[in-house]
RNA sequence: GGUUCCGUAGCUCAGCUGGAUAGAGCAACGCCCUUCUAAGGCGUGGGUCGAGCGUUCGAAUCGCUCCGGAAUCACCA
């Protein structure tokens, strides 16, 4: 059982036998103390006045003084207002720490045989483009919540719906098929993705030239739009597609190949990765079978030119298209098929799409959609929304080419880190190698660390140039105190110091004490973290950790002369805030160097 | 217009199941390298928590009404 509990028992007896009152659970407040005050946990007392009818201070001390009788972890209290400060007797910190010590996979829970399943969706590229921010927002949240869910107890699956038909994907055959003059990867020297996103582009810039001249010859832009040469033919293509076209069909899986291999790169550097992958060509017809399946069930209905149609105004919303009257499928048709495959292949009890906040309003229809078609998860299904990337010069658009490339991003971010580190003249010792992989973790670590330490709901704003700072709330402030911290381990290692348990009669300060305490939260904290879905949490629970360790760093000597019991204690806090900055930081998907 | 989300220091963000004097970092200014990594530490200045009303012993936090911003409301994905 732990402090806060037992305390809890106790405020509540106390209020019993003083006062005779019952006090529910929600009554009892135990916080941390603040700072400024003396004290380790805090009782708030306002709840308890009504009852004993005294003031907020008469009542405090009478609860510290009966808790002080009845219990052997306060050794000391004082009253402020109505605020019940506890002192915690230090073997009791002690003796957490020597806990923390003995668990190697410290505040995480295993997942069991019978452990219920999530599956968490996230990346859903489409083929025909490469990776932008706004992936790299999606691919860090998605990989870290997975990650920390694990942590809580569940089997993950990681999942990736991937776009790959369309007409998006015809645009950029079409184009490679006109301008390319047979360009590959191989012959260009390019990156599938980035190879077949310039074709998507090359296309967008010659339709506007066609509706441009179809304009200056007298036509209104919609018709032009419609009428252009290449849009017509790229819907030719698609057309061609459903119908198992030969040719088409060689170069459209050609063309993905390309890109596959470029994402692939893009999430191995990332480090992101998934567990099963979906193909939107192999679930389309599945979500159409669907659909006939639950018209016939009397879920939906037809109109009379042929579309097929779910009406939600029951539930608060409008009317949705499933099929078009030309019996072709839509996006959320795909999102049923997805959903039946990943429901035959696997036992979910939960399932969670980590997916822009733009489509807040489609994942409201399809838990709606899914739970009239009789999935279990479907009514409970979690759209995990976040919000925008925002660049200081406005927002990201394609075509308008501000978009932020994925690789380039990362390309710049470790070259950073590179530049910085050689100026600073770090890593002298190093070889090239080892500097270029700690360049690596760093880089990618300040990019990872700024993006999921905010709260996802939230449209943030990415400004490349000031992301990279190595000051403050950052990754890089973080892996550096780790880094120093192993530092600290190796120099006591070569004076025959190793963590261990240590001495429980040992007298701490102030900061030792707090710094247990903060140790202490882990479990808590990822529990939290699991319950709302949220890294940020993490990540700001491990900047505190850093910071207060910081502190203590240069408080204290850790390797001087001194008594042995005391540097015995030292090195082990130190090796267990360690040991949590790594498991915090692996939560977020970041890498740690062991020295920088 | 309907729905949803956001609004906290000059900037980027914490804090939100109601609790003490609203916290960090950046930027500005001033200290600290003969002490284990100065990518660091300490300090100073900086706030009508978008506005108002309400509930409460107590509101940044809960409710209502406004104001401002974003997303969405396609036979696009």
């Amino acid at each position: 059982m732990n402090i806060e509990s037992v305390l809890a028992n106790g405020v509540k007896a106390a209020v019993e036998e003083l006062y005779g009152a019952t006090v529910s659970d929600g009554q009892i407040q135990i916080q941390k103390t603040k700072k400024e005050f003396e004290g380790n946990l805090t009782v708030v007392i306002f709840p308890f006045v009504k009852m004993a009818r005294k003031s907020p201070e008469e009542v405090g001390k009478e609860i510290g003084n009966y808790l002080m009788g009845h219990s052997d972890c306060v050794s000391n209290f004082n009253v402020i207002k109505g605020f019940l400060n506890l002192t915690i007797p230090e073997s009791f910190w002690l003796k957490r720490l020597n806990d923390i010590e003995q668990q190697a996979d410290y505040g995480k829970t295993a997942s069991k045989e019978d452990s219920p399943l999530m599956m968490v969706e996230y990346s859903s590229p489409n083929t025909n483009k490469p990776l932008h921010l706004g992936h790299i927002r999606n691919n860090l949240l998605g990989y870290s919540i997975s990650e920390i869910q694990k942590a809580n107890g569940w089997k993950v699956v990681k999942t990736n719906i991937v776009n790959d038909r369309g007409i998006h994907i015809c645009k950029s055959m079409l184009a490679w098929k006109l301008f390319g003059n047979g360009e590959t990867p191989a012959s260009s020297g390019k990156k599938g993705d980035h190879l077949v996103g310039d074709y998507y582009v090359k296309f967008d810039q010659e339709y506007k030239k066609q509706i441009a001249e179809l304009v200056a010859g007298g036509m209104d832009e919609e018709t032009a739009k419609r009428e252009a040469p290449l849009m017509k033919e790229a819907q030719q293509m698609l057309l061609k597609w459903e119908q198992g076209d030969e040719e088409v069909r060689a170069l459209w899986k050609q063309m993905n190949e390309w890109v596959y291999a470029g994402f692939d790169e893009t999430y191995k550097k990332l480090g992101v990765d998934f567990d099963k992958i979906y193909y939107e060509s192999d679930t389309y017809l599945v979500g159409k079978a669907k659909v006939e399946e639950g018209l016939a069930k009397g879920c939906f209905y037809r109109r009379e030119d042929g579309s097929v149609w779910a009406d939600l105004t029951k539930d608060g919303l409008d009317e949705k298209l499933l099929l078009r009257s030309d019996g072709t499928s839509v996006y959320m048709t795909q999102d049923i098929g997805t959903a039946k495959l990943r429901f035959d292949d696997y036992p979910i009890d939960k399932m969670v799409y980590v997916v822009g906040n733009e489509q807040n309003y489609h994942f409201q229809v399809l838990s709606i959609l899914l739970d009239r078609l009789g999935f279990k998860w479907g009514k409970e299904l979690v759209h995990f929304s976040y919000g925008m990337v925002e660049l200081p010069e406005g927002k990201m658009k394609s075509r308008e080419g501000t978009v932020v490339d994925a690789d380039d991003l990362m390309a710049d971010m470790i070259q950073t880190a590179k530049e910085t580190s050689e100026e600073l003249g770090k890593l002298e010792e190093c070889t090239a190698e080892e500097a270029a992989n700690v360049a690596r973790i760093v880089g990618l670590g300040a990019l990872k660390y700024f993006i999921l330490k905010v709260d996802p709901r939230k449209n943030m704003l990415f400004n490349p140039k000031e992301s990279i700072d190595f000051n403050g709330n950052t990754g890089p402030f973080i892996q550096y105190t780790y880094a120093r911290i192993r530092s600290v381990l190796r120099k006591a290692a070569a004076q025959g110091i190793q963590p261990t348990t240590v001495n429980e009669s040992i007298e701490l300060s102030e900061k030792e004490s707090y710094l247990i305490q903060l140790l202490c939260d882990y479990p808590a904290i990822i529990k939290e973290a699991g319950e709302e879905f949220s890294p940020a949490v993490i990540a700001n629970y491990v900047y505190d950790l850093v910071k207060e360790y910081n502190q203590f760093y240069h408080d204290y000597t850790i390797l001087g002369e001194e008594n042995a019991d005391k540097k015995q204690f030292r090195i082990t806090l130190s090796a267990n805030v360690a040991k949590v900055i790594k498991s915090g930081m692996a939560l977020l998907g970041i890498e740690v160097p062991k020295r920088m």
